[in-house]
DNA sequence: GGAATAAAGTGGGTAAAAGTGGGTTTTTGT
DNA sequence: ACAAAAACCCACTTTTACCCACTTTATTCC
């Protein structure tokens, strides 16, 4: 289960080296096979294992695609899907249009999310945290599962 | 059970010394694997060992991820979640987003929860002690639960 | 009570590992 | 066939983890 942030930089070709962390779970999950697409809320990448996002493709491909959001989903989501590898020095090649997407530049950061890797512009997630730390102590309407969660 | 406060002082390089009386408990629970995270209201961290964070975390990752609210907090919690061992003297390295986020230097204090332990820096912990004194003296709503705890 | 001894806390030095930066070759697509 | 991009390879730089030694605090024993 991948956790935590690391920054890591990007360097002029576009490359970004896996944090140590990763790289043998990687190798074991997936043979460093992973899956690259968009996020549709927040402009940053999400990083599946191969196998993971099969079956989440999987899912996806299974909306009833006369239903309008779903098709946008499947257009966005399996459209932006791409396959990468861990190269012999552990770094991912991000094509540029992914790069683009999340703003990508030469700093930036990678969250562990359980069964994915999110991978934000430092700067952009750096002020969506801020944020999010003010949302969530906002006196809004959470869900329960949230409110009854202690930690 | 954690439980006390201990002041300790982090060196040069970010490493903090584990208090004596925590230590055999560190061992014996989780072979002194521990779990470092933000806490979302407060600028302080909140360190776990492992076995019980894998146990929230679980928690945490269930949460509806089409729920905004939920995505938030899994990206806060799980995403700042650094894996942290005892070292050979019984220190642990925080990692400086971390320490940045809890506004740590050279002075903080350790406090003990039940399952998890609290790292603050110990001139914020100083000054929000005293608030939460007056707030809880404060006339205010309070929860059934805690009208009705008798100490 | 004070010296001797042990234990805990602290501060770096160093070797190994991880990260970084291209140069060259191969592939791909037009 | 050519240009552009990707894959591959190797060497250099930086960082980290590990180790050891010193200082300070606590404990024991005389």
């Amino acid at each position: 289960m991948f956790r935590g942030l690391s920054a890591v930089n990007l360097d002029a070709k576009g490359r970004l080296a896996i944090p140590m962390k990763y790289r043998q779970l990687l190798v074991d999950l997936c043979a460093g096979r992973l899956v690259a697409t968009i996020d549709t809320e927040e402009r940053c990448l999400l990083i599946y294992p191969v196998d993971e996002w099969e079956i989440i493709q999987a899912k996806i491909e299974a909306l009833p695609s006369f239903n309008p959001s779903a098709r946008r989903i499947q257009r966005l989501l399996i459209g932006h899907a791409t396959d990468i590898e861990l190269d012999a020095n552990g770094r991912i090649l991000l094509s540029q249009p992914l790069r683009e997407y999340a703003q990508l530049e030469k700093e930036t950061v990678l969250l562990g999310q359980g069964k994915k890797l999110e991978l934000w512009s430092k700067d952009l997630w750096t002020s969506r945290r801020d944020e999010y730390i003010a949302e969530v102590n906002a006196p809004e309407v959470l869900p329960d599962e949230l409110l009854n969660l202690s930690l």
